[in-house]
DNA sequence: AACAGCTACTGAACCGGGTAAGTGAACCGA
DNA sequence: TCGGTTCACTTACCCGGTTCAGTAGCTGTT
């Protein structure tokens, strides 16, 4: 029941404890016949190495942090983050490495959890999501010299590397797919404003709208929330002047947007159209179906996993970009009525 | 930049390592002045606790795994688990404690993970998710010694102990409701066949069912997705003698089969209502909204963390009962029309 | 003065691995 | 036959904390 240790082995195999790491660890010092005996000796008593020792002396501590920093709300109905995670993990464990959670609440927080992991060498590794524009992370990370890998940038991340993805073009795409659908009134429900990813998005919407001569496009921020994305497609649908498509950064507002629209008896996509970005299983399940924005998250999770590992090996790791979203078209969007046209 | 030890600390404040250590502990044997030097330098200098050290010769890690076994299309659109892992993590940062994740493909993995982490003294304690009708991981966990909180039971959990929660009484409360409205055939769009709760849900519906003289009542088991959901639905839906009244064992299925009644142009709820277990922000975006059986997810998270910190510690910990699911009525649901009712 | 009892420490062992340096025996070529 | 090399180990110390057994110095008691 007692966990076995490496003298355990050495003296049942009759040998002294360095022979015994030797020979677990695969490297030379001891002859074929003898590593093959401890060996099966190990494997018959079930010995695994204690973490804590092997972390203390080889200074690694085969663990990987993450922290998180938003509401358990949004958390919880956010997919990205478990799909991340799912990712991560099936890199990390496939590799030995452990990933240990916590969830602060802002970034002040998250910059001193990374410290503390550091200052303990809790981690060897970390990932930083949610890039801010001008992210105090960055620089901290730098400083302390523990490896990290940006999910998010490419720019702003300083000298760390990133996995990294580019926005600007999908969003130029889409609101160029809505143009040529005839719309001209487009709205973009943006995330929240400190995210460098919804600066990347903002800025790629009004860049495409001025040089699809569209003056009327307008960017609202909001905190990624159904009740923000419901408060905000009730303002832009009730003016005078409503928009007849509106781009939404998150699936949740999507949807929320979406059962705005019926509530107030306009069809979709016959006078409102609809894309969402992150195009989770959720955007199938509504009537009509969303219209969205969609990349592979687990797999952009264990592009990010292996980076950190080869950060964490020493390597020297550049930016990693990996494919765009791409847009799968359902029923919530469509060409612009005759009559919603005209207005125009 | 070199991390300090106690050493560099002992060597600073001309005292011993023994003394030092003592000093940082609050333990007694320095004088108050001493300590107060000590902690001065600590402070300055920066010094954490070498996690690794501490966990050698304390033979504690400060670390709780919780190890998922669903895949990650299933994790990430649940808001289940990241509420859950919110509440716990709450509860494990403050008391100093980490978090380790490890997603799994099956029960199998799941306790291999679990031997490995003891084995490897990595965590102090794990928590036990999804339990199984014959679940293998409750005597493993009772054979390795190794501090465990199940969440979910109360039954088949063996001495481990439990925080639990009743979903007879609310399921029961639920049909009641649903009867009283009129609706005589009712429908349960249960979840996987092989998790206890599933099965104490099924139980309860068919006894209430009987109680109530309920003699369509149904139960088909499925797999949490909208796919599933919207499958089973159009089949109970396509029947010649259809429910009046379906109940999802999770939002996302309802959301689904709302759209799936929809998209067959049937009144919700006037020709069909529809529950959801699991009341997450989604079922308020539907329309109508979900009426749904909701509870505190991150407050259970907090009970589990803090149950399963008090058996590291060695208390002897008994089973907690959280307080039921509450059923909030909402849109989905209403009386059954006459001429539905009449059919039966 | 002798002794007990206390405080405030010190020194060393220990946790369980990793690893550099050292050792004895076998082997090999000149 | 002897020095050099290689092999297969052993020895001993390191990592950074915790902890236990001393111990010196002071106080109080009789």
């Amino acid at each position: 029941m007692k966990r076995p240790t490496i003298a355990d082995i050495a003296k049942r195999a009759g040998v002294s404890k360095g022979a015994v790491s030797y020979a677990l660890n695969g490297r030379p010092g001891v002859s074929a016949e003898t590593r093959q005996r401890i060996l099966a000796i190990a494997e018959e008593v079930g010995w695994q190495p204690n973490s804590a020792a092997r972390a203390l002396s080889g200074s690694m501590s085969n663990v990987v942090g993450l922290a998180l920093c938003r509401p358990a709300r949004v958390l919880g109905i956010e997919p990205f983050f478990m799909e991340l995670i799912s990712g991560l993990e099936a890199e990390l464990s496939a590799r030995d490495y452990g990933l240990t959670l916590q969830v602060v609440a802002d970034a002040e927080a998250e910059l001193a959890v990374h410290r503390r992991w550091w200052a303990e060498r809790r981690v060897d590794g970390v990932l930083v999501c949610d890039l801010r524009v001008d992210d105090p992370r960055v620089p901290a990370l730098e400083a302390l010299g523990l490896p990290a890998v940006v999910i998010g940038g490419p720019t702003n991340t300083g000298a760390l590397p990133s996995v990294w993805h580019d926005d600007a073009r999908p969003l130029a795409e889409t609101v160029e797919y809505l143009s040529a659908l005839g719309h001209r009134r487009i709205a973009h429900v943006a995330g929240l404003p400190e995210l460098l990813h919804t600066r990347v998005r903002t800025d790629a919407f009004h860049e495409v709208a001025a040089r699809l001569e569209l003056p009327e496009a307008e960017t609202v921020s909001s905190d990624y929330t159904g009740e923000a994305g419901a408060r905000i497609t009730r303002r832009l649908l009730s003016s005078a002047r409503r928009p007849t498509a509106i781009l939404y950064d998150n699936d949740v507002m999507a949807i929320a947007g979406l059962g705005v629209a019926q509530e107030m008896r306009l069809d979709v996509p016959g006078d409102l159209s609809i894309v969402a970005w992150d195009d989770s299983p959720l955007c199938q399940l509504t009537h009509p179906a969303l219209t969205a924005l969609g990349r592979d998250i687990p797999a952009y999770g264990v592009i990010a996993a292996k980076r950190l590992l080869a950060a964490i090996a020493g390597e020297d790791v550049g930016d990693y970009r990996d494919l765009p979203a791409q847009l799968t078209t359902r029923g919530s969007t469509g060409a612009v009525r005759s009559r919603a046209g005209k207005v125009t």
